[in-house]
DNA sequence: ACCACCATGTTTACAATGAAAACTTTACTC
DNA sequence: GAGTAAAGTTTTCATTGTAAACATGGTGGT
């Protein structure tokens, strides 16, 4: 058994392929607990390891819970990137993007604020994950690009359009994960679910209204 | 010195007043080391007190830093409503009033985070917390309706309006916040400051576009 | 086949934290 | 002036992140 390939596949090696698991263990740790009380103690204990074995593939609590919002971001990316090749080319084209993004934060809250929220420290310190942020902007600014090529939009400097688009997908994303996101009286939606969709994409419509360009 | 609000003007009491100046620290300590990283017995030391004083003003640490939270959305009120009142009635109106509160966030970065941030626990367990945050919205509204009634936008759906408005200009926020505003090459800006406000209120624009009714 | 090495885990140890429990002090009330 | 309840203290405990020193076992060079 040379082959480290098969190594890691079996559960051979000293004593498994940690690093893996840990990833593994700590998302699920994290959809229960959210991401300020994962303990590195908990996950090795739930691992059945020594509490200090985590410290062999991870400097820290910090870079653990980085490599877990890289992970994050590539999927996030991912799933909207599907969103762009599946669209039409009109402007409901932009609210299914925007849906797909929110969809995603919605059904993995703890990991969306892992990602963006602050509790990971100087995460720009982790190129990993630098290069996730990149990629996913990489990926609006194309879609922007091309909308700007065709005259579709009221203002062609991509930085603005770009980055108010995301404000506003992620700014619906964090309020409603956060449950802050409100009736017109105030007080919070109950239970109605099936709403959520209209109700947002009638929100993400407001910016969509605010960006293409209305032929005469 | 029978009189309590005397008493608390002044130093005496037992030891001081104690419960606003644990506030006061804390407040202090949340600028210089975020929210994740307060400590009761940091504050405690530093105030000049046993480290178990803070539990007979605050069940626990969750309940100081929504009294925290609770503060900053009442500051957060106050500014943006001046914003409100000053404002001519025009589009610039709600760029002026988005621009005051995406302030606000900019000059308080962590007491923002913790205001909205995943940090405080079952946030709607406090009472003083949801009021703050229902007086807020009440005042998001008020102005929609306005809106409304004179017929300036485009969709007369108050809620929907206010969400939106709100997403974005909190998305703005907590993108900035956390550096994730981005040059068109998805590079990060340097530290030109001063184009800060013309890039944000573009931003702002593209939304206020798609909200004003446009007369033909 | 041997041996030295390095990656991976373990044991032990320490300091910081949130919080409970029991005790003490002080100001105000009757 | 005694008693009571609020405000503060001391002591204690479990949990956590992490450093340091030690153990082990698979691998590669000779």
């Amino acid at each position: 058994m040379t082959n480290s390939a098969l190594a890691e596949a079996t559960q051979s090696y000293h004593h498994g392929n940690l690093r893996r698991e840990l990833l593994k263990q700590a998302l699920e740790h994290l959809k229960q607990v959210g991401p300020d009380k994962i303990s590195l103690r908990a996950l090795a204990r739930d691992i059945g390891v020594s509490q200090t074995a985590p410290y062999r593939h991870f400097p820290d609590k910090n870079a653990l819970l980085a490599a877990l919002a890289a992970h994050g971001h590539r999927q996030l990316t991912e799933v909207t990137q599907a969103a762009v090749d599946a669209a039409e080319d009109d402007a409901q084209k932009f609210i299914d993007i925007g849906l797909a993004y929110i969809d995603f934060a919605r059904a993995n809250p703890e990991l969306y604020k892992l990602m963006f929220g602050p509790v990971l420290e100087s995460p720009m310190e982790f190129p990993e994950l630098v290069e996730a942020g990149q990629r996913a902007f990489a990926m609006i600014l194309t879609v922007i690009q091309e909308g700007i090529n065709r005259k579709h939009f009221v203002q062609d400097d991509a930085r603005i359009l770009a980055n108010g688009a995301w404000s506003m997908v992620h700014g619906i994303a964090s309020l409603w994960i956060d449950g802050m996101y409100r009736c017109a009286d105030g007080t919070f939606p109950s239970d109605e679910t099936h709403l959520d969709e209209t109700v947002i994409a009638n929100s993400l419509k407001l910016l969509v209204n605010g960006i293409l360009y209305k032929g005469e």
